[in-house]
DNA sequence: CGGAAGCTTGACGCATTTCAAGTGGGGTGG
DNA sequence: CCACCCCACTTGAAATGCGTCAAGCTTCCG
């Protein structure tokens, strides 16, 4: 199976043949989960980080009363605990919402890769700032939107990342994610969460079909989102020395 | 002056001789910036990063209507816009809240810096991962914690960063902040953030005078706030090669 | 001494939560 | 192949945290 990652670095000029090749050199071995499991979880120090081939993840925290904050959504191509080659104990786990294909990435080779390979080091740095970008463009969200805004939001950059690994449609894609997960996600009680899709759906923005979601008007849910997408730096380049 | 950075890397055993040296000479040079003044903008392709030698900053991104929302505080010892090395154009921008002394650093310099000192080049990355952590925190707070308890974990999280720059004395520190960057921080209004800050007062939590806070029931603010420091990694340690 | 910026207070309204019942559909065991 | 069951989704009514508006107060600094 091709890798995802290295497609969505390829299309945009970021990836060349020689760090292609020892990207895919470092993976040790590629590992399945079922939705529920934990791919990676805060307590262990990890010496490997997990690479999503296929399936959706989240990242996820739990308050000390049970509620569970998710403070990012991992989709096929995102390095979903990259950060965990620094930051240990992780301060957060990494749990699968499908079923999930993961390349994992030995932390001994990332270094390595800090030591002989600079350009690629600032490629896979790269990674988790875009990553630090849709934390703060969240915060943004959660701060200072509704929360009819703040799901538009969500739809609008859910499909634009899942547009640059080859995921939609025309004007629909997967989205296997419950309203419960979307409440944990942006804030939002699960009631709330049902009555705004449901309004969205109303006004003709959406519809959606058990998990496949139709944009039907991308033009008002990016106004109902305030949406910019410049924030996931799709189109960024690195100097290559 | 002694620089803020080096000085906690150092306590901290993460930084060692050599580094050190490195660190201050790629610093460029040494600006002053008066309060509301902005140390990077998101339009510009900056080509300087930003070290706070002495003030507070904050990231804030602004929406269409005007609000604002703040992303970040950085204090002394943060490298403010570290990640505006990678990702351009910045999505965010960076002002000071104080006059804030900052050290400026060029890129070129930190892509030499990847090029040829790796164990810097993880330390520098591992600045950004914590930066993201605190994101992650943030997002948590807004996402599944009443007003108090955000303001709660805020204090909890600004001392513990103080204190790992020694700016901390005994229980108190200084705060230059006013009620209505703290709301647009946390996504409270200024007239309930000063009802929170009140409450909190009127509890025996805390007292302030003008910008100083001080903490009078350092157990109980934590508990208020559900406060784990964990996220912060005050004492991680990164493998030197 | 005046003015601006920040802090405080009260009243009212609304977005959202909470509680409490349903409904529907897909998967599993008999 | 059907019946059951669980999980996700839906709906309504009542409660509330917080926002908004509007006014007054205090502190600091030129």
């Amino acid at each position: 199976m091709t890798n995802p990652l290295i497609q969505k670095l390829e299309r945009h000029g970021i990836l060349f043949q020689d760090e292609r090749q020892i990207l895919q050199q470092i993976i040790a071995r590629t590992v399945v989960y079922k939705p529920r499991e934990e791919i990676a979880h805060g307590g262990s120090s990890l010496s490997y980080s997990s690479l999503i081939v296929s399936g959706f993840a989240v990242r996820q925290n739990h308050s000390p009363e049970g509620q569970r904050q998710i403070t990012a959504l991992h989709i096929p191509g995102d390095f979903a605990d990259l950060h965990s080659f620094l930051l240990k104990p992780l301060d957060d786990g990494v749990v699968a919402l499908t079923t999930c294909t993961v390349a994992l990435v030995a932390h001994s080779d990332l270094k390595e890769i800090t030591r002989c390979f600079p350009y690629l080091t600032r490629v896979l740095w790269f990674c988790t700032l875009v990553d630090a970008a849709i934390h703060r463009a969240w915060l943004t969200t959660l701060g200072r939107m509704e929360a009819r805004a703040r799901l538009a939001h969500f739809l609008c950059e859910l499909r634009d990342r899942l547009d640059s690994v080859g995921l939609v449609n025309e004007n629909s894609f997967e989205m296997p994610i419950t309203q419960e997960e979307l409440g944990d996600a942006f804030g939002i009680s699960t009631v709330h969460v049902n009555r705004v899709l449901q309004e969205l759906r109303s006004e003709g923005l959406i519809t959606s079909q058990g998990k496949l979601m139709i944009i039907n008007d991308w033009a008002r849910l990016q106004e109902a989102a305030q949406y910019n997408p410049e924030y996931l730096h799709v189109d960024q380049k690195i100097e290559r020395d």
